[in-house]
DNA sequence: CTCACTGCA
DNA sequence: TCCGTGCAGTGAG
């Protein structure tokens, strides 16, 4: 092997900012024009010299090393090696394919923008201009505008500015982007009851299901569903699998990052997925069964294995960042309020553990963990306060700018939610919620069978809202939103669809040596295949129902009065969803009371909460998913 | 088990 | 002035 070339490697000379990696200067949707040259040389102007910045040179140097170590091992590489690992990679290579199913269509939504278009929803000025969701610490997303200057997602925010000084920031507010989530999820579930939550803007429906209902291909659907832009089809055929990951570059695969993608073209000279199993005997060779298996996976553009399913949490955490302190009274208190925090976190799920992980982050953004395994199940403040105290005492003398606490090794049984089956869908709701949620600063769904006490002390006077009803996603600033009715069916830029996968592959990979990473993504676009999810014959019913609801006299829309022949199946179909949409979301605004204005309301957190999580009961009372229909009752 | 580290939204 | 948070997961020791 030669020439390692890790494409782009910048060697540091009189370029200094080239062999600045960062994350954000990958491809991203909207960045396509940007000169990439000139927003790397900001970034690393503003970053050159920082604590921060030196760290990174740190992980870099540490990195190339590795890549060094792992080009020797391969150097290594007898020939009858090489011969030998052909052969084992052939082998799995020939079973992973023969795991190959196409036999589901699966439809990939991911929203475009997502927080920011809400935030452009609730405030319209905001419109055309560039605008970015976030702080000067840190930008979550960023408008299509301001990426036309390389801002982009996970920038801070500070850079942001630099790149473009006209920039509007608008704090973030999870509050409403878990309103327009739920509005779109509530119409995802029609389609795949069980389909699955990446996060507030993105899905996995299986609609295979749907599809067959309605006797239609994967493309009408495509074009069924989805008016304009964004969509794109993959079909269920090998080939086109295989073409269309031919020349994807490894980068787009959901679990490979920078490191990993660093690692690859620098010792394997990958850069492709197809390159992923003309290097397999590689791979085979100097790395862990599971990863090189993972990576062989990507080539021949297989998903994940196990569907994703009612997967419990595994750890539950919270941490904070602070201007940097050796103050032991400081860290303290700061430990203390973390603690206390997720206790309340732990019981609103009903969660004990006995592992305790403390982290760290130092002055100079080193990150240090120290953790102890308990005999008892802890819960309490006090308890995680405790031991939170001894972990932290012994690193003492110490400069840090984040303390963060974990409690894992959850006590299976009584703490957590047994799978009751009356309490499947429910679950399934919470947990297809969101994989990772996020601040505990505000409500999430699996709040509501779970209102503690904790909760209850801090709503002021939980009566009056039981009256009230004064549950508002738009607590935030701007104006309100006359306007939200219209958003939901424009507003969620259906991406995507469709395609096989299979199973195969163990679902995890590794990263070499030390990370890894979960491999949930896969591709935008490639997806998962599962096994069987359940049929919902109710659900389909409950669409056609609803449909003929609607047309008087079997041809003109109650609605809106357009007049669609019994014949034009499809169109029909088409436009009750987009009906159902508007009545969800207008449904929701009703339920959600009208908008008052933020300057006249003076309603403390705790009672928002009190009544999001009530309402979260009421509509879900009946333990099915959504009564859709109860949506299509005429009031 | 512990710890460092990757990756993702 | 200035680079986050919460989760899953791997692998070496």
């Amino acid at each position: 092997m030669e020439g390692a070339n890790g494409g782009g490697d910048g060697d540091g000379g009189d370029r200094p900012w080239q062999s600045y990696h960062t994350v954000y200067t990958t491809a991203k949707a909207g960045m396509e024009g940007v000169d990439k040259e000139k927003v790397q040389k900001v970034v690393y102007e503003m970053s050159k010299g920082s604590k921060y910045f030196q760290n990174e040179e740190r992980k870099e140097a540490f990195i190339n090393q590795k890549v060094q170590n792992l080009r020797i091992q391969c150097a290594k590489l007898t020939e009858a090696d090489l011969v030998h690992y052909r052969k084992v990679a052939d082998r799995r290579i020939v079973e992973l394919e023969a795991s190959r199913d196409l036999s589901r269509i699966w439809l990939h939504v991911d929203m475009d923008a997502f927080y920011a278009a809400v935030e452009t929803l609730s405030n319209p000025t905001l419109q055309g201009k560039p605008m970015a969701v976030g702080s000067m610490s840190m930008i979550s997303t960023a408008n299509y505008e301001a990426r036309k200057f390389g801002v982009r997602a996970a920038m801070p925010g500070f850079i942001a500015r630099k790149l473009c000084p006209e920039l509007i920031f608008v704090p973030i507010d999870f509050k409403k982007y878990t309103y327009y989530s739920d509005l779109t999820r509530k119409v995802f579930r029609i389609y795949d009851p069980n389909f699955i939550a990446g996060s507030l803007d993105e899905a996995y429906l299986d609609i295979t299901e749907v599809c067959k209902e309605r006797n239609v291909n994967s493309e009408e659907v495509c074009s069924d569903i989805n008016k304009p832009n964004g969509q794109y089809i993959l079909p269920n055929d090998r080939m086109a699998v295989m073409t269309f990951v031919s020349s994807l570059p490894i980068r787009k695969i959901g679990g490979i990052g920078k490191v990993t993608e660093h690692i690859l073209k620098g010792v394997f000279e990958i850069n492709t997925c197809e390159q992923m199993l003309e290097k397999s005997s590689y791979l085979y060779a100097i790395l862990s069964q599971p990863t090189a298996e993972f990576f062989c996976s990507v080539g021949l553009g297989l998903g994940q294995k196990d569907s994703p399913q009612v997967r419990f949490r595994k750890s539950i955490s919270n941490e904070r960042t602070f201007s940097a302190t050796e103050d032991e009274v400081l860290l303290h208190k700061k430990l203390v309020e973390l603690a206390e925090m997720l206790s309340v976190d732990m019981q609103k799920e009903g969660l004990c553990g006995r592992t305790l992980t403390l982290k760290l982050k130092t002055a100079s953004f080193e990150v240090r963990t120290r953790a102890v395994t308990l005999q008892k199940y802890i819960s309490s403040s006090e308890d995680i306060l405790k031991h939170a105290k001894k972990l932290l005492k012994a690193e003492l003398p110490i400069s840090v700018r984040l303390i963060g606490l974990r409690v894992s090794q959850f006590n299976g049984d009584k703490c957590s939610a047994a799978p009751d089956p009356t309490q499947k869908t429910i679950t399934n709701f919470i947990t297809s919620g969101d994989v990772n949620r996020n601040c505990s600063s505000f409500p999430d769904v699996a709040d509501l069978d779970f209102v503690s006490d904790a909760e209850t002390n801090l709503s002021i006077d939980n009566r009056q809202t039981s009256q009230l009803d004064w549950r508002d996603p738009f607590v935030g600033n701007y104006l309100s939103d006359g306007d939200h009715q219209s958003c939901i069916v424009q507003k969620n830029g259906v991406e995507e669809v469709q395609t096989p996968s299979n199973d195969a592959t163990s679902s995890h990979h590794s990263g070499f040596t030390e990370g890894s990473t979960s491999f949930q993504g896969q591709f935008e676009g490639i997806n998962v295949m599962n096994e069987s999810k359940l049929r919902e014959g109710a659900r389909l019913n409950s669409c056609c129902q609803e449909t003929t609801m609607l047309w008087l006299n079997d041809y003109k829309c109650s609605l809106c009065g357009i007049e669609l022949p019994p014949s034009f199946v499809e169109e029909r179909l088409e436009h009750s969803d987009f009906h159902l949409a508007e009545k969800l979301q207008k449904e929701e605004s009703r339920i959600h009371q009208p908008y008052v204005p933020s300057r006249s309301r003076n309603q403390k957190d705790g009672i928002t909460r009190q009544s999001k999580s009530k309402k979260q009961k009421l509509s879900n009372k009946e333990g099915k998913y959504t009564p859709i229909d109860s949506f299509f009752v005429k009031k």
